[in-house]
Parts: structure tokens; sequence; C-alpha cells
DNA sequence: CACCGATCTGAACGGCGTCAAGATGATCTT
DNA sequence: AAGATCATCTTGACGCCGTTCAGATCGGTG
């Protein structure tokens, strides 16, 4: 695992074949069978890893949120940072997730996944009387719009509005500003 | 490429390779190497006819549209709903798209694109004193939100919401409720 | 007719995921 | 100490993949 996650960090997603974790490992390319199912299996042990990190990111940005009002905005951020520090790993958790339809099971009741978090972060600022749908609701539509800006915050045609903001950041603060959920008072 | 369409829609984007391709097709595997570089230009050929499909679907869409108030929300229900309809298509749209790290080529420019299709949406329902970069962003924040909803709305873990909301149509209103610019008036 | 360009074929190369059969070596049992 | 057990690894093979290249086929042009 730690082999593929080299592979990962250092030639993409796109070289991390099991032949080639094998090779890293030095071990023949029959090796990781006898650890897991199929290649598959490996992913997912990989993606796990990735899912436990993006949680921790998640939480220290929480720690250092100056407000309530700012907590998502900051939450948000560093979700998307995460992506971009890690665009490999970030991809193969994706990737697993969309072969199971799913996220990561347990994702949804496990107290301190990033999932739950987010969910508790708008429980706390919604107050009691709006619904648990609509909390839920809110919760998936600020995954999706991360989920989102995470995939296409690399892209080319963004740089020159980049720019012209003052830098990555500040483009995805502006971003995250248009979606509602993100502040307490949005923009007209 | 029609063998590759129907491929993809038939067996998923894992089966269409080059050789499935050309089977299907009834020729041999080198065949297809007369007509593309390689197998990433045949993608981008199929997933070039995707978008236009796309942009006939949210064109559709605004022309359905009942008010001014309700297009934003229109237009991203039909995106989301074609991505449902051709899951392994848009699949690959994206996956042309993040091999080169970038949309389309001109979609930014050619005027009758998804893309500025949304961005005029907004220009009009801004007003002439938004500055140009915040429609930008709101562009960009919108088509981020609807690409995260298309990737994981088929994701089984919001199957009891999605029922419990009266189906999948009312799930996706519901998500884009939440999502500051699709509509008008969001609710609190 | 001879030529040419477009189209296709057949065979080959290396890489891939996967599997079955067997080797090796540590640990546990008696 | 001797033998059994188990996890771990290797070797070698299978079929599929993307890609390349040397040649076959064939319709149209001079």
């Amino acid at each position: 695992m730690d082999a593929a996650r080299r592979i990962l960090e250092n030639e993409g997603p796109s070289a991390l074949s099991l032949r080639a974790v094998a090779r890293e490992a030095g071990v023949s390319p029959a090796a990781p069978y006898h650890h897991f199912k199929d290649k598959g299996e490996l992913l997912d042990a990989v993606a796990h890893v990735g899912w436990d990190m993006l949680g921790e990111s998640m939480t220290g940005a929480r720690a250092r949120a100056a407000n309530l009002g700012a907590l998502m905005t900051e939450i948000g951020v560093s979700y998307v940072q995460f992506s971009q520090q890690h665009p490999a790993l970030y991809r193969v958790m994706y990737d697993c997730s969309r072969d199971k339809d799913m996220l990561p099971e347990g994702m949804q009741d496990n107290e301190d996944s990033a999932y739950c978090m987010v969910r508790d972060t708008f429980r706390k600022v919604a107050g009691p009387e709006v619904k648990d749908d609509d909390i839920e609701l809110a919760t998936i539509a600020a995954w999706c719009a991360a989920h989102g800006l995470a995939e296409m915050s690399s892209f080319k045609q963004f740089d020159p509005l980049k720019s012209a903001l003052g830098g990555e950041e500040a483009f995805l603060r502006g971003v995250l500003g248009h979606l509602g959920m993100f502040q307490a008072s949005r923009p007209a």
C-alpha cells in the first residue's frame, strides 16, 4: 500500500497498475493477491486512507474557523485544497466510490467522518426548527458543490479569472461564495 | 463511432476498448487507427457528440422554463437528468476533459455551447450593474454544483431520502434549491 | 492501363489483471 | 527435535489490451 501511494504521488493514477505496485514493492506480480482479492480491493484500501486524511484536513479547518458564519467556507476551502494537494489520491477515492455507487460504507454514521462533520455543522448553524431532511439536502448540496469544484478547479480555462482575482484561494472563495450554503450572508 | 456509442450504452465505460469497438464495427483491431490517432482521439470525438447532446437538452429546458426565476433550476435539472440518462457517455465526456485539464476547446466562446448558455442566463438575470467576474464565478459555481450532483446523484446512500421526498426529480430540485444560484428566492 | 490515396488486414510487441501450482520459511504442536 | 501448519512469495501461463508496421485491396484519376 505504501508502494501504491508512492506511485500515485510520483506518476499519477494512470500509472497505478497492480504490476507496477508489485515492482515498486520489490515482489512478483502475483504477490499482492495474497493480501487483496483483486486490484479493486487494493484501491479501496488506498482510498480509505485518503478519506481519513481528508477528514483530518477538514477537522483542522473547523478548528481554525474564526466564527460560526465562516465555518462552512473554511471547511469547503480545505476540502478543495486537499483535492489539489493530493489529486491522484482524490481521484482514486472517487473512482472507488463510483464503482460501488456509494461513498465509503459507514460514512454517514461514523461520528468523525467527513460527511457527518458537515452535516453536524449545518445542524448547529441551522437551529432546531429546521427539518432533518433539509439538513440532509443541504449537506448533499454542499458536498456535490465541493466535489464538483474539486474536480474542475484545475481546469486551464479558469486561469485568467484566477489571476484576475489574485490567486487560487481567492478563486476558491469566490466560487464558494456564490453557493448559498457556504456563507451566512451571501452577496446579492 | 456509432459502434463506440453502442458499446457505451449497452456495456458501460469499462467495456469500451478500442478492440471492442473494432469488433462491434466488424473490422480488425488496427482499422480505427486510420481514422483516429489513438484511443483518446476516438473518445474525444464521442465526447464531442455528448456535449452537443447536452447542449440541446439544456436548450430544450430553457425553452420550457415558465419564467425567468425558474430558468436556472430547469437548466440544472436537465443537466443532471442528462447525466442520468447517459451515464456512460457523461463519464467519457468528463474523463476526456480531465485528461486535458479543460472543458472542450471553444466552449467558453462558442455562442450556443452549454457553458455560454448558463453564463448568458446569469447575465440576463443579474442585471447590468453586476461585474463580469461575478457572472463568471456564478457560472463556474453553478457548473461545479451541477457536475458534482450529476456524479453523485446515483449513489445508493441517497435512496432513502429520495423516496422520502417523493422521487428522483424532487430530490434533484431539493438539492439544487439549497444552492443559492438555482433559485431567485431560496428557502431560509 | 498505371497510379494513387484511402481503407483495411495479419502478425507482432510489450503491458495489463488474474490464476494455479509449487517453493520457502516461520511458528506451533507433540 | 521432528513434523505439521500457515502465511507469504515465485514461476509461468492465459487472454485482453493499445499500438505499430508491412503489406493487401480497391475505387477513382491521369
